[in-house]
DNA sequence: TGACGGGCTGAAAGCGCTTACACTCCCCGT
DNA sequence: ACGGGGAGTGTAAGCGCTTTCAGCCCGTCA
């Protein structure tokens, strides 16, 4: 039947068609599951692939299909706890799903734009994309999908995209409830990003809810009392130095993440103070170190976030060659979190919530 | 001259061409910078490359060449801080030199075999292979020479190929000599990987410059006062743990990872404990997070690890596609640190090795 | 009984590159 | 003046898949 040739190189799937005597078209709708192939057939394919040790040149097939089995993450960074750990939680969900996964740090508008309108890097390069607290323009989502490129985002959202997050207004409102429950009024906030365009909705949202907090109690939050951590150990420490060398320095500190948490432990102990009795320490993330330092912390499940976002993306991009409109919302065998059904976001994108939980460790306590 | 067609889609080497008034062949040749190509053609086919915005088609390239422009690293786990820390810096480095990069996980001497022999993995999928803390039999190494995969190895050494890491007996020596020297006796040991063939060299070689290091001093180390620890925190936990709860506990510890001290330091903490006053405690690796818990830990340079066998590889990947007896050893402006030249291997591989060095901090302290 | 449609399969045309190989100049040496 | 040779370029044959299109065979319906 088919015309048996080739014997260079590695098995190829005119090796698989010769030897279960069909063509290569018929092996290869065989081996990727396509309808239209008779049970007998598909499984003498299957035995002929598993006897040669053959496995498709995946080159070959992204040429020819046209997509590259890839999807695209970008993020503020790829260092740091919170960060990488996303990444990490996407990376497996892909990986599962047979994509290939790739990272690339978008520390800038510019980063941002250069990867987003310049063709280079996505055009043919990646079939879809994650983008982990970046803001991104009305236009380049459109430009996205013009392009064909499917668009999942964490932390900020994206207009009629899928966003997945917690609500940040509730964390800093769970701060404030803390801390200002335990008597504390003066109470500092490390926080980043500040006024950056890129990725400022995250650190907004939790000083608004913090504020109102505060202010519903009858407290005042003073401009004096907030410095910038830029969201990394030596900027939490420089910041909580700064705090505590103001003329009336906080007897509680909050930071939106637990890395500048860890900084200001250092600066503590520098100055001989002690967390949570001398001053309160209350973080963001519980971060995989933060039991080690016994820091009271807001825990988000950070890793989720990254594999819903991936499943999300698996998903549609799993519904382009197959659009049928069956499948669970999720793809993948993570859930939106039940009693907390995917809502519909300010810009019109399905938004997945998850829930935040104060852990009470040895930080923080009450005001003296 | 060259053929106009297409228009369909993004744009091709075809149209480079067309703008250019070169055939694709020049194209081709022009833009990765081969030899023959006089300049002035040069230039013009770069400034058109410019103005269509072309970017070639990885998938295209590939399948063409038969080479992938991939490297993958091996490594027994993806998360924790060494490995990938590890990870990081090689991927820095392959994403410099433009090669992807793909880190999969090898748990088990399975896992092993299973990337090593089976052809799924690594034929037609990666041109490269870093090794990290990963024993490797020797047909296994000619067996990836006959595919024409390159091998670069951290940690434990493959046959005649370069590998990197540092001399661990003296890691052992010198925690042996710091406890020792502050007058401990009994001294416990946090070790790993026991017995296990897949990654038991850089454990073995810690303990036996240990034990040397204590019999030197007149010191024996029993076997009463060693527990597996998993080189992660809760193993570290559990095994501070077993020791403390042995009928003559310990006065200081080594820890043959940070990590493992963490989850000492928790035990500690739980049981009343000070380390560096009530129990010595001394790591390795100076994690990112030692000094925030004040550990004394002896420091190497991790991501330099990384770094450097993926130069390491990346030198010789190169070295096929052009092969000129020039070029500096490491390729990509890392070096083998001066006075420390790469030396030949037990197994006749060059090998790097970079310094250790201790770092005294908070949590060693004199015996009692 | 014959037209029709659906299930299954095969032939062949690409996908966008790389790279032998062939060819054309033009500069040498003799 | 002529052959040799190297530099520069073009032609075209793949690389190993996917996918369109056409074709075959059968069961079904009128």
């Amino acid at each position: 039947m088919a015309g048996g040739r080739r014997s260079r190189g590695r098995t190829t799937i005119d090796d698989v068609a010769d030897a279960a005597g069909v063509s290569v078209a018929t092996v290869s709708r065989a081996l990727r599951g396509l309808p239209n192939v008779a049970d007998s057939t598909r499984r003498r394919v299957e035995a002929a692939a598993v006897e040669l040790r053959y496995s498709p040149d995946p080159a070959a097939a992204r040429l020819a299909a046209g997509r590259t089995g890839t999807v695209t993450v970008g993020i503020p960074a790829l260092d740091g706890w919170y960060f990488s750990t996303v990444v990490a939680g996407a990376e497996g969900v892909c990986r599962d799903a047979g994509l290939e996964f790739q990272a690339i740090g978008i520390a800038t508008l510019d980063d941002r734009d250069r990867l987003l309108d310049d063709d280079h890097h996505l055009e043919r390069r990646t079939d879809g994309l994650i983008l982990v607290d970046i803001a991104i323009e009305d236009h380049q989502v459109e430009s996205l999908a013009r392009r064909g490129i499917e668009l999942t985002t964490v932390g900020s959202p994206a207009r009629g995209r899928p966003v997945v997050g917690i609500d940040d207004e509730d964390v800093g409102t769970m701060a404030a409830d803390h801390l200002a429950g335990l008597g504390h009024t003066r109470i500092g906030v490390l926080e980043g990003f500040l006024g950056d365009p890129l990725n400022f909705t995250v650190p907004q949202a939790r000083r608004r809810g913090f504020e109102r907090a505060l202010s519903d109690r009858g407290l005042a939050i003073s401009d004096d009392l907030i410095a910038d951590g830029g969201f990394d150990v030596d900027g939490g420490q420089r910041a909580t130095a700064e705090l505590l060398d103001r003329p009336s320095p906080p007897t509680a500190i909050f930071s939106m993440s637990d890395e500048m948490a860890f900084g200001a432990l250092l600066e503590l102990r520098l100055r001989g103070l002690t967390a949570g009795r001398d001053v309160s320490l209350l973080g963001v993330d519980d971060h995989e170190f933060s039991r080690i330092v016994d820091l009271t912390t807001i825990r988000q499940p950070v890793a989720q976030h990254g594999q819903l976002a991936a499943s999300l993306l698996v998903d549609s991009l799993a519904r382009i060659d197959d659009p049928r409109p069956e499948r669970g919302a999720n793809g993948d065998g993570t859930e939106t979190p039940p009693g907390e059904p995917a809502s519909i976001g300010l810009h019109g994108g399905p938004v997945h919530r998850s829930d935040v939980v104060l852990v009470e460790r040895a930080t923080t306590g009450p005001a003296r």
